[in-house]
DNA sequence: TCTGCTTGGGAAACCGGTGTCATCATACCC
DNA sequence: GGGTATGATGACACCGGTTTCCCAAGCAGA
């Protein structure tokens, strides 16, 4: 026996008077075994200090007990925040995790995507928007038979699969805010084509203005890819509207930062000459001057729950199913304020 | 055989005609070896599309193909630029990066690190600032024989297994520019103690005057720790001085964003009333209003190198040698002039 | 021709777990 | 009391590579 390492299921065996086998249904809380069998395994495991080797046990179960973080996302903030909330489930577990940026629009994206999965025969993989929203991506995943869960701002798959937020519902509500702050004419600022999260966020502020009864000419819309300088030039349109916008929902927090730069740049005082509210809740928000009014995407927490559904034991009922549904809400700061004169 | 998943070892030499050992030398290169075996199994090899399992090799070779990140940052930008420089040299490797924040100042820290690399006897880590600071860290990966390379602002350990930046001679520049400008009252923001960058700045920061013969009173020093509000703070009791000082160079972007908003609030004009620079030309630099002089920390390829350097193979040298060092330089964008009187 | 050394290559053990199946004691049933 | 269901446990092969050790062939020198 090598000396050198750890305790190996062998060490324990041994010493506790069993096979490894039964050290193994010990681990692996195995329904038969004798309770003082079990009591003496576990006082051995205890005493020596002794955890299994995931390499092995990798190599047994052809599964390894990495979870994969999926993303093609650009923004840092969101990604950490996803990450955060990730480890914040996988810790004090076996689980690692292991990050994988992909790219969208690579037409071998699919195909790398695949290789890396059926090599590090993964547990389980979170997908990220905007990837979670490619069916094939999750398709991918079924065909090879790799737990997912695909995250995003609208239902994109069976529950057990999906963390989604209600982006909609929450545009709708911001805007229904600013319309009763007095407001009549409210530019958009949307996100890039081919997001989930913009399509709902646009439809969510259509349907409030619908709603209200108050027009939305097409020149309000202004299309932005949720980077500043993005938001600053569709924001450089928007005020150059005769007569100019008095308030402008931006779909992300970055492009309404934007926003507030192009208004400051000619002169406007936020919120008085020009409300703004965002969407996300990133840190920048409460940092730009004024404190950005916006939406809180309870995005950590999704990854949180979407991490603790993928390692989650199909079995145990004992605990609390995960919520597939988080809700987002307004958080009222500085950059909302009636229109001054109309 | 199953025919289930992918080929395993077993069916190239079975294809090829040859015992399972050789096909292994082939994938691990190994010198003793046929020309004519060589290519035989090579192609074999290319017509299956055959790739090693990872699981097993981590089994046999006592050692996962797993680089870990290690770090307690707490800013976004910065360690999602580390993930991708890492990721950069990483890409096309058999290797992936695991992620591992560690509480600094918790008292297990140590412990769980060394059950976390023993565990997954990782090939090696990366070690972020500040935890890269940490002796103890580096002495921990050395003691369990785990490869590491450490990131920092000055030299922190041997060639082989440090990463470092200029900042002390990168900030004396930058002071030395504002000098240049005409301006005397220059105020400093500092990073957190314990942080090593912190340090190094401050004392970049206070050569430059000491070289120039200006006097640095206690009062022109404020205490930060990077974060956006510690910089508003900080800014609030530099700008209430009087005489008020005409430049302010704070230790990171963040918090002079936080200066910028600070002076914008009482009304200051920036770069008039007050210069401002910052360090490590996060997106937030640019995205400011003005536009934030800065010295760019090069921390994403920093990140890229120190990853080439943990999976270098020690023997090959016919790939150049990763640089060791990298140099910062000033990025002068909108937020310096001259002070308007004196 | 015989010895000695180098070289290509294979058999079998091993890494540290898990699956399958057999074994054995006990309990239960009629 | 015999037959059988049941529960607890172990023996052994297996996951898919690598390492150790050994053998056979080729070739030089004596």
């Amino acid at each position: 026996m090598q000396r050198t390492g750890q305790p190996t299921i062998n060490d324990v065996a041994r010493i506790a008077g069993v096979s490894k086998k039964t050290v193994s249904r010990v681990i692996n809380r195995s329904p038969l075994l004798g309770d003082d069998t079990r009591r003496r395994v576990e006082e051995v495991i205890g005493d020596l200090g002794y955890i299994p080797n995931p390499q092995a046990r990798a190599l047994a179960l052809r599964r390894n007990f990495l979870i994969g973080l999926v993303h093609d996302n650009p923004n840092a903030q969101t990604v950490m925040n996803v990450q955060q909330g990730m480890l914040e489930a996988l810790h004090d577990t076996e689980f690692e995790m292991v990050v994988r940026p992909v790219d969208r629009g690579s037409a071998t994206m699919l195909d790398d995507l695949r290789r890396f999965l059926e090599r590090q025969r993964l547990y389980g993989v979170l997908l990220m928007p905007p990837v979670s929203e490619n069916d094939m991506v999750a398709k991918l995943c079924r065909a090879i038979g790799c737990r997912y869960v695909r995250m995003g701002s609208a239902a994109l798959d069976d529950s057990p699969h999906m963390v989604a937020s209600n982006d909609r519902e929450a545009v709708r509500g911001a805007t229904e805010y600013l319309l009763a702050q007095g407001h009549k004419r409210i530019g958009l600022i949307g996100g890039p084509h081919g997001f989930r999260s913009a399509r709902e966020r646009r439809a969510g502020f259509e349907e409030a203005l619908s709603q209200a009864g108050v027009s939305l000419p097409r020149s309000l819309i202004a299309d932005g890819n949720y980077t500043f300088e993005s938001g600053l030039v569709a924001a450089e349109r928007l005020l150059d509207l005769v007569p100019r916008p008095t308030a402008v929902f931006s779909c992300n927090d970055e492009m309404a930062a934007g926003v507030m730069h192009a208004a400051q740049m000619r002169g406007l005082s936020v919120p008085r000459d020009l409300s703004i509210i965002g969407f996300d809740d990133t840190p920048i928000a409460a940092h730009i001057w004024p404190p950005l009014t916006t939406v809180r995407w309870p995005i950590a927490s999704m990854a949180r729950s979407a991490a603790l559904k993928l390692i989650a034991n199909g079995e145990e009922d004992d605990e609390v199913e995960e919520p597939s549904l988080f809700l987002s809400t307004l958080i009222r700061r500085g950059s909302v304020a009636s229109p001054a004169i109309d």
